[in-house]
DNA sequence: CGTGTCGCGTAC
DNA sequence: GACGTACGCGACACGG
């Protein structure tokens, strides 16, 4: 039987030496990598060759116990250069992600580790592999001990030894001592060198010996120098000596290898960009690692039956649906996939069509399934039951999909893209991200079952073998995810912000999804028209202007026409060109009349496609309202987005004939309402700085920005421009502003924004304070914390590159303050859901904005959704300022004021 | 003909 | 470049 072998890698010679092979090496944070990565690589080029029992030896810091033997020793090295120590720690956290053994013993250097433990392995039966480039290890090397020089790729058994230096490895030390080594000062023996020491040492054998035969040696100026330099050859032989006898309490088993940890990994090679690494790990995880199951296809009610009542065994099950569409009011069941232990998922087909008009196939196909209605009854008080717990990826949409079948999904306990989300939220967080992430594996890709493009055909027509494996792997996936994300998010403390907030709110938002809201697509049709004449004859006045016809929506004909043909000075530039955008505009619209024009041109091409147009193609045809979706992972503090259509970017105000927010409109029956916070992201930014100034303007119920006006200019009474400018400071505050920021937005100049900032800090101090230590602790910790916990990272605030380093202080400050406001709208949210829900009322949340809700209200709920809705708003968060919501009732969103 | 990126503009 | 967070349009370049 071949012997176990022990593998022991000199981990300093490699840093060191990748770190000059590769110079110039860094990731985009501006991190230099290059000894990382020449390290990484050569790890992994251990790690190929499956290796048993691995271990990874350090030089230590300070002085080495040869320094006192000889204080020259390596005295004439230079120090590390800085940009090679600073990635030590991230060296040290590879190895540790790679799992591997790290030894480092004070005052010894790795060279006696690897002499004592490879001198051990092969006295306990090892075979020994030494993994480094330096030359003084080979004395190592015996019959059972090779050295491995992966850069070079040379692998020195003692002949190889031999070939190379003509003497054997247990002549190296003496080899080495009398030619000494210039890189470590080891003074050797003057005027000998590589030839001559290896001719010595053929010749007599070993240093002793050529002492006690001096005198055999011909050449007088050879004698004479080595009977002067007796001391520095012994000298150097103590030197170049490896200890192996260092004291190392460790045994083989901790030097087992068991393989890397997969998450930290992955995260380490991400954050040093390793693309290749990362793409060369997955793929040798992937054979390892997470292993698809059995999928069992559910053709009968007995086998549902059989599945459910072992499910039902089961700590949690994982649910996913299988459907014709995306949009909700159009996703008809095709299928159901179950996991509740590993290794076993279970498929249960409802849905699935031919093509074709086949009645012999359909008839087939339609006695494979369990008829829908049976199958419903069966599962109903499965997937019903609040004591069997549940989990999904994205169950915002599978509650509505079962909704729509006639079963109300209870029991959720963990939905893995939310806890995705939570545990960082500027990952990605689909099941295939999450499942190559986490689980180190590739799921079947949708377009594998259903094609893409023009040949793609509804999941109801995939043949049932092939839907069963895909759709029994996003349970399978699902199942295991929840188990790893489940760990992480209590490792991370989100847990109660999992089960409390955004689990609750999902619930909540697949009701408004789901309700949708009424528009008045009547009015959009008279818009779209008006909008049209007005746009053609908006154009025909640019063209005119301009002389000649050409695309004004295109950026670039538009640039040559204004700066080439018509020369109007250039203001700003873009990546690509030069930027008509509306400051630009605006300033240019003194000098030439078509500027004004194109501004109102642009306006109205906005409402048409945007608006008008884009939620006119939103309305469903079936229900006639609008479902936008509220995606919940998507925005990095923790706020809500919108989609297919965005109602969160709907214009305010504008042109009575083109009021876009007077389309929407309740249903009939129903009045409209809206509820808005005031100024809740200042009325935070007193709360959690305390300052003493910001405070009062808020418990005295005062204008804050007349207030912080006042303070600004030191005036009783402010003008409108005062208040003005100090809103727009307000508002800079809470975004991290810089000068020129303000200066742009005000248009002043650079100093006078400067100043009008430091006057703002000076009279509210604690608010400078706050956002500094707002700063101060995302540098400490590389993240940022809302008041409810909710987290973001920041890994940028170290970067060396101004810009990027700066952007992530902004985020620090925005972070906290952006996002402990979404986490208050999104308690207000689960209690006034849950109260309409305790108090049966019909009335209904149909928008979020950020700061508002909007609802639709019967007659009879108006008194008690008013108070309803502010209570629960207001006291969503306790804060030591009040907080405060304005109502506005209409007939339409617009009218809510 | 689909996909990705850019410039631009809308909201809070 | 230069104040935070989003979504979506039209134009355009790219690649089959």
């Amino acid at each position: 039987m071949k012997k176990e072998r022990v593998i022991i890698i000199d981990g300093s010679s490699y840093i060191f030496r990748a770190y000059f092979a590769l110079p110039g090496l860094s990731n985009s944070k501006g991190l230099p990598t290059n000894a990382v990565f020449g390290f990484t690589n050569m790890l992994m080029k251990v790690l190929d060759e499956k290796p048993t029992k691995l271990i990874l030896a350090f030089d230590p810091g300070g002085k080495t116990f040869r320094k006192d033997l000889y204080s020259e020793y390596k005295a004439n090295r230079e120090a590390a250069p800085e940009d090679l120590v600073e990635q030590f720690p991230y060296i040290f956290q590879a190895v540790d992600a790679f799992g591997v053994k790290r030894v480092t013993v004070p005052e010894m250097e790795a060279d006696d580790v690897i002499g004592t433990l490879a001198t051990r392995a092969e006295k306990d039966g090892y075979e020994v592999e030494i993994i480094s480039g330096d030359k003084d290890l080979m004395q190592l090397v015996s019959d059972r001990v090779t050295l491995f020089d992966t850069m070079k790729n040379v692998r020195y058994n003692r002949e190889k030894v031999f070939e190379k230096f003509q003497v054997y490895p247990e002549q190296i030390v003496d080899f080495l001592a009398l030619m000494g080594d210039s890189s470590d000062n080891i003074p050797g023996v003057p005027g000998i060198g590589k030839k001559t020491a290896a001719d010595l040492l053929g010749q007599f054998g070993s240093i002793d010996k050529i002492y006690e035969s001096l005198d055999e040696i011909k050449q007088k100026k050879r004698r004479e120098t080595l009977a002067n330099e007796k001391e520095k050859a012994y000298l150097s032989k103590s030197l170049t000596q490896i200890k192996l006898d260092v004291d190392i309490p460790m045994t083989w088993e901790e030097a087992a290898y068991q393989g890397p940890d997969k998450e930290k990994l992955q995260q380490f090679l991400q954050e040093m960009e390793f693309h290749n690494l990362i793409k060369k790990f997955s793929l040798d995880a992937t054979q390892t690692s997470f292993k698809r199951g059995e999928v069992v296809n559910l053709k009968s009610e007995g086998e549902l039956r059989k599945a459910l009542s072992e499910l039902e065994l089961s700590e949690v099950v994982a649910v996913d649906t299988e459907t014709t569409s995306l949009k909700i009011h159009s996703a008809d069941l095709v299928g159901i996939s179950l996991c509740g232990f590993p290794s076993k998922a279970y498929y249960l087909p409802l849905g699935h069509v031919v093509p074709q008009e086949n009645p012999d196939e359909a008839k087939a196909l339609q006695e494979g399934q369990v008829p829908a209605d049976v199958a419903r009854k069966i599962l109903k008080p499965f997937l019903e039951h609040p004591q069997i717990p549940k989990v999904g990826q994205n169950l915002k949409y599978d509650t509505q999909v079962l909704r729509r079948w006639g079963v109300e999904l209870k029991g959720m306990v963990n939905d893995t893209m939310l806890s995705s989300y939570l545990i960082n939220a500027d990952e990605k967080h689909g099941l295939d991200a999450l499942t190559l992430k986490y689980l180190q594996h590739q799921n079947i890709t949708y377009s594998e079952v259903a094609g893409k493009g023009k040949s793609q055909i509804s999941f109801s027509e995939v043949d049932i073998e092939k839907a069963a494996d895909y759709a029994a792997e996003d349970a399978e996936v699902t199942w295991h995810l929840h188990r790893v994300l489940s760990r992480d998010l209590k490792d991370a403390e989100l847990t109660s912000l999992l089960q409390e907030v955004e689990l609750p709110l999902s619930q909540v938002l697949a009701k408004m999804e789901y309700q949708g809201v009424l528009v008045d697509s009547e009015k959009l049709q008279v818009m779209s028209k008006s909008l049209e004449k007005a746009i053609a004859a908006s154009e025909k006045k640019i063209f005119k202007l301009a002389g000649k016809e050409f695309n004004i929506n295109s950026p670039k004909q538009l640039s040559e026409i204004l700066f080439t043909e018509l020369k109007l000075p250039v203001v700003k530039k873009t990546k690509t060109g030069i930027s008509t955008d509306e400051s630009v505009l605006q300033k240019l619209s003194k000098e030439h009349e078509i500027c004004q024009e194109i501004l109102r041109f642009r306006g109205l091409g906005k409402l048409r496609s945007t608006y008008v147009e884009g939620l006119l193609g939103q309305i469903h045809p079936d229900t006639k309202r609008i479902h936008s979706s509220f995606n919940q992972t998507v925005a990095a503090t923790g706020r809500l987005s919108s989609s297919d259509p965005n109602l969160q970017n709907i214009p305010t105000g504008g042109e009575v004939e083109y009021d876009i927010r007077s389309v929407f409109v309740p249903t009939p029956g129903f009045e409209m309402l809206s509820a808005d916070y005031s100024q809740v992201e200042l009325r935070l930014l007193a709360d959690m700085s305390g300052d003493k100034e910001l405070t009062r303007a808020f418990a005295n119920d005062e204008d804050v920005h007349s207030f912080t006006g006042k303070l600004i200019f030191g005036v009783d009474e402010v003008t409108s421009e005062q208040r003005s400018i100090a809103k727009t400071i307000n508002f800079g505050v809470v975004y991290g502003q810089t000068p020129y920021g303000l200066s742009q937005t005000l248009g002043i100049s650079n100093t006078e924004a400067k100043e009008f900032i430091d006057k703002y800090f000076a009279r509210y101090g604690q608010v400078k304070e706050f956002l500094q230590s707002l700063v101060d602790e995302a540098r400490e910790t590389g993240w940022t914390r809302t008041k409810l916990g909710r987290r973001r990272q920041v890994p940028e605030i170290d970067s060396r590159n101004r810009m990027r380093r700066e952007m992530a202080e902004r985020m620090a400050i925005n972070t906290p303050i952006q996002g402990t406001a979404a986490d208050m709208i999104k308690i207000a949210m689960i209690r006034i859901d849950d109260r309409m829900t305790k108090e049966k009322l019909s009335s209904r949340m149909l928008m979020q904005v950020h700061d508002e809700l909007v609802f639709e209200v019967t007659d009879g709920e108006k008194v008690a959704m008013e108070r309803l809705v502010k209570e629960e708003m207001e006291g969503a968060m306790k804060l030591s300022v009040p907080l405060k919501v304005d109502m506005g009732w209409g007939e339409n969103w617009s009218a809510c004021k």
